[in-house]
DNA sequence: ATCGCAACTGTAAACGATTACAGTTTTAGG
DNA sequence: CCTAAAACTGTAATCGTTTACAGTTGCGAT
């Protein structure tokens, strides 16, 4: 592989010529062409770990969370790529984490400066990370939830409001035992959904009972199917709420297995309007929590922050959205 | 930021063995610790540019496709991240391609050296993709069908055999008016999936007609959706083998709205067999890719690859298996 | 011509690690 | 206790860039 000094000498001039035809300082125009054709003689490409080395600056931007199999999550990296994509900057993926010691080890390695910023959505709540998020040395988007005592770019979406609102459209449209099919509890939205679930059902003048939340284990179809499969008396339902589409879609495919009419005994409401809502069976009501679009306002979060180190941080909220489809249809 | 000197400094040793320390290189034990309280006081972590400059290698690999809203993609990116989660590799990720030029320039910075290897699954079928490819001065995996005139690891699915497993599962249960939904003919799986349609059809001793091709101009559900809506005359089909199952959601979504009986008037099969299969209404039969398990296999080959850097390329098959469901029951 | 200034160019010192090589200490065996 | 070998350690060169600084060139005005 060349290296810039054999540029330099198939040129005639100096490296610091080179270098800086490459990053477009000053340069007479025939130096700037000499040099040019040097570098296409040469097959010449600048090495990123050098340049790393003395800039400090990695072009590289660390997006981290925890589910690559949730819908979600991949809406959200489709976000955050698409607005890379026109910049100098790769996106480096981190995921699988599988627990709240791996996401530590993981912010711990981000000290090597691979990368020049970090998007991260964390799933598990836990005073560690949060600890680690603030005490690392570049520029941090959190996607999610801020927790207490952190001051980062944050994009944030109100899910409890969202919760509320597919909780008033059940209401509206007549239902009356309305369940909550929940994530799991150590997740912060399988915390918050539960909560804002509570409330917004007490907001609309019923009485909150706790054996209408039903806990599934993760937020996969599986569980949704489950935890359906679990419910020995349907008839003490009439609409349920699900902690995402996921988990919706599972319970919609034991309802049609089981002689159980969406909407007819039992309205469905997901949340996260993933691509399959439209696709379902009835199509699934869902509530939209904007993945995509945070993803993209991270990233130009993130790029604003590179741009200009000392703004202050800033903090984006997302207006979740109901999106109704046949699901919730009236009985 | 601390580094090594700092690092050499505290701990009252020389650079070198802090370095050998890092390395797990012989030390004596009374050293080692020093070193080790010496990196925790300072919290120290070593430069990634500054190693990767060195020793020549970066520490992490490359995952290159076309779209990250094709769920195919996105588990074969599962496969690959769980693959590397294990080791000190880091994911790359390099996607939403819109044209050949963007591929060519994005193959173009790989000689940057900023990842130790390529594992890419074109798309597009371009010669200069091929050329570039075989130029790259590092390991390269490439998941799909492999170009003429490539000698690189392969891993690869027989997905003409999958549509002819489509075909003949149609034809066994009765359905002889069989046609294709199709995607882009300017991308390799819309003209392999044609050609292997058409050679199916016939080995299954009918005449194929070109009107029972459709083509679609994207892989996507809308896609689908729209080609479904395009038919003129549905009692000229009773059965469509689609090219993702993306276009057969769209295409059962269209048929739902529309009256069209899934499968009683019409049998449908996907390719991919991706999570959303079992969810549709009806259930939909699927030619498993196995775009996870091509994943990982690229993976295992590029770790291997690199732990062993002068070995024979590779080519590993894997079989596409037909998983029936409820969308091409009899009639 | 000469001068002053702007525009450009080259030399050499970083950036933070790894690693030959040579030098030192430790260990084991007699 | 001595010696040779083994085990460890430190010095300094190196990887491929960028960039401060000093030096050179070109150009327009006088």
């Amino acid at each position: 592989m060349a290296n810039i000094e054999a540029v330099a000498k198939q040129a005639g001039v100096s490296v610091a010529s080179v270098s800086r035809v490459i990053n477009g300082t000053a340069a007479r125009a025939d130096t700037e062409e000499r040099v040019r054709k040097a570098i296409a003689e040469l097959d010449y490409q600048p090495n990123s770990a050098a340049r790393a080395l003395k800039v400090r600056q990695s072009e590289q931007i660390c997006l981290s969370f925890d589910d690559l199999a949730n819908p979600a999550y991949i809406a959200m990296t489709r976000g955050v790529g698409r607005e890379l994509s026109s910049t100098k900057y790769r996106l480096v993926l981190s995921s699988a984490f599988s627990s709240v010691e791996e996401i530590v080890k993981h912010l711990q390695t981000m000290g090597r400066g691979f990368a020049d910023g970090l998007i991260i959505s964390p799933i598990y709540s836990d005073e560690r990370i949060t600890k680690l998020i603030s005490a690392l040395n570049m520029p941090v988007v959190l996607i999610g939830t801020m927790p207490e005592g952190l001051d980062v770019d944050n994009v944030h979406v109100d899910s409890s409001a969202g919760v509320a609102m597919a909780v008033n459209h059940l209401v509206e449209t007549g239902r009356t035992k309305i369940g909550l099919i929940n994530g799991p509890l150590n997740t912060k939205p399988g915390m918050r959904r539960k909560a804002a679930f509570e409330k917004a059902i007490k907001a609309a003048g019923f009485k909150f009972d706790k054996a209408s939340v039903i806990q599934a284990n993760t937020f996969s179809p599986e569980a949704g199917y489950f935890a359906f499969s679990e419910i020995s008396d349907f008839s003490k339902f009439d609409a349920f709420v699900c902690a995402n589409d996921q988990l919706a879609a599972g319970a919609m495919k034991f309802a049609s297995e089981n002689g159980i009419s969406i909407p007819g005994d039992i309205a469905i409401i997901g949340i996260d309007n993933t691509d399959m809502a439209s696709l379902l069976h009835p199509t699934l009501t869902s509530v939209d929590l904007k993945a995509e679009e945070r993803g993209e306002i991270a990233a130009q979060l993130m790029l604003d922050r590179l741009a200009n180190p000392d703004r202050a941080a800033k903090q984006i909220t997302v207006e979740p959205k109901l999106v109704i489809r046949e699901s919730s249809a009236k009985k």
